[in-house]
RNA sequence: GGCUGGGUAGCUCAGAUGGUUAGAGCGGUGGAUUCAUAACCCACAGGUCGGCGGUUCGAUCCCGCCCCCAGCUACCA
């Protein structure tokens, strides 16, 4: 048995998470966690809020908030939301938790005790109507070079020019709009990152396990020299800043920031697992305590690559202590919104919670799973949506499982007939389904979205294929025994695609399973159809569960267009 | 500006370490079937593989230049 542990990258605590960020981490992880657990391995799969950062503090600020209240609040409302997505976390933990802040603390220490630490003097905006230094991005002003107003701190919109922010004319604060800036120097702790280059260069060369997006990524930081990066902020929120476990002199009103702490909260989280669940959470992440066999499985979208890629196993081997590092890497493109990015702002797009007023879970996940933005950008549209939904789901799944269960009722009395055996056509059927099987299993293994979709796709067709070349309605006229063969062969398929489905559809697969009388939660089946299709004995009572999934039409589909601002898109 | 990724059938995307007829799903057309959520199944539909030039016996896949789209550009995570 293999142990398994899978990490999604970590939402911001600000606000209702969109499909972008589902697509690209927290779904993919799910269905690869559901796949590895049917299997039999031994899975961890971890996630939670990243809870520090400018934004989480200005949107606790927008709510009216303490931005503890404000964190404790969305870190429940996200985990709500996933629950309903169906996301089957072992733990939804959060980084702001105590045990992420020891985990910090320890890495510091380390890093520091390598050399790997330094302070730096700064020169950064300080608002004195906002109380707070302002990040680049949140100082705006004229720009110097073409006039164009605004401009933000790090770069003009217009023309493109790198500013700074002390650059600008008539620079203001974006928090509060207040003109009343100053430049002040403020000390902090710098990460050389460029002090461990060279090792993590060796070790990427080392992981060709990774798709090419992630590895052309993670070089082309390397190729532009990993930087040395300040890991404090003045800010109160945060863990606070230490040296031999007391505030660090000239630190006491800073504390570190989220670029370090976010990547930390993996092994933070897995302790606050350990804590709650009463066990060792060292086996997971430390070689020299039962990690070494551990295949660690990183999800997450393209934007978080450099920090999984370099800077998070900078802090790891600059410890020089044996921790885990990542061993897959999947990373993903962005899924688009008619052409553009989604948008909190201009409201396009969707949002985890709009979803699932739109459409079950199930159809959700299927959708962003058979077209995730593995090897592109991908563009999500209404017509793709309700493709998927209407034809793979309800004609191709759907049916097939009404149709031969339907007709078990009302021909066999709604029990798995006995009689008969195995002829020609299901010789045939046992040897595509085997290849099925194989090519699912195989997809899956190799966290291959798309085709893993692809493959049950094809497997649903062979359903339907056999059922209309045996046409049971036909056989059950002249010979009972064969009709009962071929019925009880489609039931047994029928059970078989509620367990390779499961990890993408749970909530249809459970239901499946529930009418068939099959234990639930599913175990992955073997490439061995001719038993796999033996196994639901003649006999049991079996019902045509209801309509696992309804269709959409097109009225539906053109409010929803409306209301998520698709129509107007696609129309211009 | 620099860097990264991409530009393949009406749509969303695969693919080829260069080589006979470039693929899938949806949409479209025709056929078959009637158990079923007017569902399923079969067949067909032919796209200068962004543009120009080069290397090669041969390039859509290699090289150069150009055009277009997206992202990043280091205090957004």
């Amino acid at each position: 048995m293999a142990r398994i542990l899978i990490t999604s990258a970590l939402p911001g605590v600000n606000g209702v998470k969109h499909l972008g960020n589902v697509v690209g981490s927290l779904l993919p992880a799910d269905v690869y966690a559901r796949f590895e657990r049917a299997r039999g391995n031994e899975v961890l799969s971890l996630c939670g809020t990243d809870d520090h950062g400018t934004p989480a503090e200005l949107a606790a600020a927008e709510a009216g908030l303490d931005v503890a209240d404000y964190c404790a609040q969305q870190h429940q409302v996200q985990y709500e939301l996933g629950i309903a997505f169906g996301l089957s976390w072992d733990f939804w933990g959060r980084t702001s938790a105590w045990q992420t802040g020891e985990v910090v603390h320890h890495f510091a220490a380390a890093l520091e005790a390598q050399g790997l630490i330094e302070e730096r003097v700064d020169q950064m905006v300080y608002s004195l109507a906002d109380k707070r230094f302002l990040p680049d991005r949140y100082v705006e002003g004229t720009c110097p070079v073409c006039g164009y107003r605004p401009a933000r701190g790090d770069q003009c919109d217009n023309c493109s020019s790198l500013l700074d922010p002390v650059d600008l004319i008539a620079p203001y604060s974006v928090i509060s709009g207040s003109t009343d800036l100053e430049v002040r120097d403020t000390r902090h702790l710098y990460q050389l990152h460029s002090k461990v280059a060279d090792r993590i260069r060796a070790w990427t060369d080392k992981q060709t396990a990774w798709p090419p997006l992630a590895r052309a990524i993670a070089y082309k930081h390397l190729d532009e020299g990993l930087i040395d990066r300040g890991i404090t902020r003045d800010l109160a929120w945060g863990f606070p800043v230490l040296k031999d476990g007391l505030p660090r002199p000239g630190f006491e009103d800073k504390v570190y920031y989220v670029w370090f702490d976010d990547v930390l909260g993996y092994i933070g989280i897995t302790r606050e697992w350990a804590d709650a669940e009463g066990v060792d959470w060292e086996r997971w992440w430390r070689l020299d305590k039962g990690a070494a066999d551990v295949r660690y499985v990183q999800f997450m979208g393209k934007d978080n690559v450099p920090f999984h890629s370099a800077y998070f196993p900078s802090t790891i081997l600059g410890s020089e202590e044996p921790w885990k590092l990542v061993d897959v890497l999947k990373a993903f493109n962005w899924l688009n919104w008619y052409g553009g990015k989604f948008s909190t702002s201009q409201k396009r797009g969707v949002f985890m919670d709009q979803a699932l007023d739109v459409a079950p879970a199930d159809v959700w996940r299927w959708y962003l799973t058979a077209n995730s933005p593995e090897g592109s950008d991908t563009s999500f549209t209404w017509d793709q949506f309700q493709s998927a939904l209407n034809r793979d789901l309800a004609d191709v799944f759907g049916n097939f499982v009404n149709r031969v269960l339907k007709f078990c009722e009302s021909r066999f009395d709604g029990a798995i007939p006995a009689g008969g055996a195995p002829g020609p056509l299901e010789e045939k059927l046992f040897e595509r389904v085997s290849a099925g099987v194989a090519e699912l299993t195989e997809q899956m293994e190799h966290i291959e979205l798309r085709k893993s979709a692809q493959a049950l796709r094809a497997l649903w067709v062979v359903g339907n294929e056999y059922l209309q070349e045996a046409a049971p309605w036909t056989a059950i006229r002249e010979d009972r025994d064969r009709a009962a063969v071929i019925v009880r062969t489609a039931i047994n398929l029928a059970a078989l695609f509620a367990r390779v489905s499961a990890p993408i559809i749970p909530f249809a697969a459970e239901r499946l399973c529930e009418a068939l009388g099959e234990p639930w939660p599913p175990t992955w089946p073997s490439a061995h159809a001719a038993a796999e299709l033996a196994r639901l004995e003649p006999g049991r009572a079996v019902r045509a569960p209801e309509v696992l999934f309804q269709k959409v039409d097109d009225d539906q589909l053109a409010e929803w267009s409306e209301r998520f601002g698709g129509a107007e898109a696609a129309e211009a």
